[in-house]
DNA sequence: CTCTCGATTAGCT
DNA sequence: GCTAATCGAGAGA
């Protein structure tokens, strides 16, 4: 942790709006230690996920599982899962004990450990190391050890460094690919992103409008 | 047990 | 723009 930057507690997480928990993390770094080394990002791009109510959430109707269990922690630890047999997708649990919400990073600007995350991505442009919710895990080597982990430990962490991001430099989207939850969920603007940067990632995984399944 | 499908990505047409 | 890759969670029999 550099000396200019205060490592996120319990009551940052503890908030139980996570739209606003989601628009917080904008700026905030992302920090893994990982057995081939360290490295860091600054969160560009997030989605918060809603209580029992939420369509799209996997805790959809206060739904435990073993997979799901986490999310009912209180606010501050990592839900990690296998999306698409392929791709681990890192949240943090945010809110209260018992109410489920949750925040999908789903990109970050890498701003440290470039060399470490040039080795986990090879072949791969910059620019497409981190921008991605699979990427996002792949570039900081997020994987399902991380379940459960406590953000206020030494292993994976979020810092406050002070940047601040303009309103008019954020942009609020429709969550990706939740269309499975129905119009009103679906539409729902819970996507965060910093348009100050480069392009905005998953874009590109959005289905047309009509062509959605059901 | 069996079946379906996904909070995605990369690579090709 | 289209789709294979790849596998476990969750639901239902």
């Amino acid at each position: 942790m550099t000396k200019t930057g205060r490592k996120l507690v319990r009551a940052d997480y503890a908030d139980p709006k996570p739209t606003r928990v989601a628009r917080y993390f904008l700026g905030k770094f992302l920090c893994v230690r990982a057995p081939d080394g360290y490295a860091e990002g600054m969160i560009t791009e997030t989605e918060a996920y809603g209580g029992p109510e939420d369509k799209a959430s996997h805790a959809c109707g206060n739904r435990r599982t073993p997979r799901t269990e986490i999310m009912f922690a209180p606010g501050g630890v990592s839900y990690v899962y296998l999306c698409y047999g392929l791709h681990h997708l890192f949240n943090i649990i945010t809110g209260p004990i018992d109410s489920p919400e949750a925040v999908l990073i789903r990109a970050v600007k890498i701003t440290a450990g470039q060399e470490i995350v040039r080795r986990r991505r090879p072949g791969v442009a910059e620019k497409h190391w981190a921008s991605g919710p699979g990427r996002v895990s792949a570039a900081l080597a997020i994987g399902m050890h991380h379940y459960g982990a406590d953000l206020g430990g030494e292993t994976i962490w979020v810092e406050d460094r002070g940047v601040k991001l303009p309103a008019r430099e954020v942009k609020r989207t429709p969550r990706i690919g939740v269309e499975y939850a129905g119009k009103i969920w679906a539409a729902k603007p819970w996507r965060f992103v910093w348009a100050g940067g480069e392009k905005p990632a998953g874009v590109t995984a959005r289905a047309r409008p009509g062509s959605a399944r059901r």
